[in-house]
DNA sequence: TGTACATCAGTGAACGCGCGTTCACTGATGTAC
DNA sequence: TGTACATCAGTGAACGCGCGTTCACTGATGTAC
């Protein structure tokens, strides 16, 4: 009986780490392929599997991109609240700028979520997962907030800030006639702006 | 020779007259259609004509997108406009949630807008056309913060300015497990943070 | 006024394509006895 | 150790669909003489 669940187990944990590198594929090809365009036979190549594989590992086309998008998420979250939790007066202006440089970095994650934000045929047990995520950067907002002494309630200024750094990087994303280096100085610069924006004591009570 | 001159000149004019009826055509199926699922087909049916017919009027379907989305991008112009020249002391507060309530009104604008913002294959003249567009809304930023009597060079503060509108609204547009309206209500208050902060004096050479 | 011809908006049918997904099958591996 | 059976990952082929675009044709209108 022991002998049988360990079995169960070790095959189960398998096809996890099956499943896990059919996300990396999916990863791969979404950073080199705009998101509209990458179809599962794409993925399938890049993970030297047949197609209709995929379909052992994923019920469908939607919750694998959601999973390839949450590992990004993850990523980004790991950042910030190093970034946050490791000082007492943390540098917003560093922050913002890591964030965007990350989602330049890293433009796939950036086109899921933007492709998310706007797709309205979600299913509810995805949406969920994709808000946890945003949730978590929002906590890790307020604490920077929060040890910047803004007066409570931080939680709005975290939603304004976490949407403007977005505004950001689909306003100028191509920035026509600039190099992709000047985008991104560009960007950087405008995500300095609105940085200082949120730093600045405003007139309590206004 | 006059004569043949006046015809063509009214066969013309009612060319682009009925290029106008499909770009209302357009604009009436992208309110009510994702903008992704909007197919030629769907335009021509709206417009009561063949979908072949579209190809006399526009040479491919990114020509009829842009112009339709040009529409739009001109009433929000002009409206712009009229708000802020109006007034030798502009309210900020108030042109945020004029922007942000006409894109979240007029949703398939907004759509649109991202959508070309995402989209790196659009043809260099299109982009142009796009830019032009975006120009004039800077512009009028411009006007607003200078007449807010803020430091020069303003132009930093309405790139920032506009892209962190845009972010609202592409943050909050789908927030799960909201109504409408408390999405409407929150976006507004969001916008209205962000309006706060451009509006605050900053302490100079920070 | 009548006739032959040119133009061109409008169209239904078809082309060619790529997609997500399903199907029926193979073959390797493990299980029961 | 050997044999019959069960499981299931993996697959190539096919299904069904919708799309943008093109084609060959019609028919209304205008032009030339």
């Amino acid at each position: 009986m022991k002998q049988t669940k360990t079995f169960a187990h070790v095959k189960s944990e398998a096809k996890l780490a099956r499943q896990a590198l059919i996300i990396e594929a999916a990863e791969r090809v979404f950073a080199v392929k705009p998101f509209n365009k990458v179809s599962i036979r794409d993925i399938a190549r890049e993970a030297g599997i047949s197609h209709a594989s995929i379909y052992r590992y994923f019920p469908d086309q939607q919750s694998l991109f959601v999973e390839a998008f949450l590992q990004g998420a993850g990523e980004i979250g790991d950042t910030l609240e190093k970034l946050i939790e490791s000082s007492d007066t943390p540098d917003i202006l560093k922050i913002s700028s890591v964030y965007v440089t990350y989602l330049m970095d890293n433009d796939q994650y950036f086109r899921m979520m933007t492709h998310f934000m706007l797709d309205g045929s979600l299913a509810a047990e995805k949406i969920e997962k994709l808000n946890a995520a945003e949730r978590r950067i929002f906590d890790q907002f307020d604490r920077l907030f929060k040890k910047l002494k803004k007066p409570e309630p931080v939680r709005l200024l975290s939603h304004a800030f976490f949407a403007a750094l977005n505004g950001v990087l689909i306003t100028f994303r191509n920035y026509p006639g600039r190099t992709t280096k000047a985008v991104r100085r560009h960007m950087l610069n405008i995500a300095g702006v609105i940085a200082e924006s949120f730093s600045a004591d405003r007139p309590a009570g206004k």
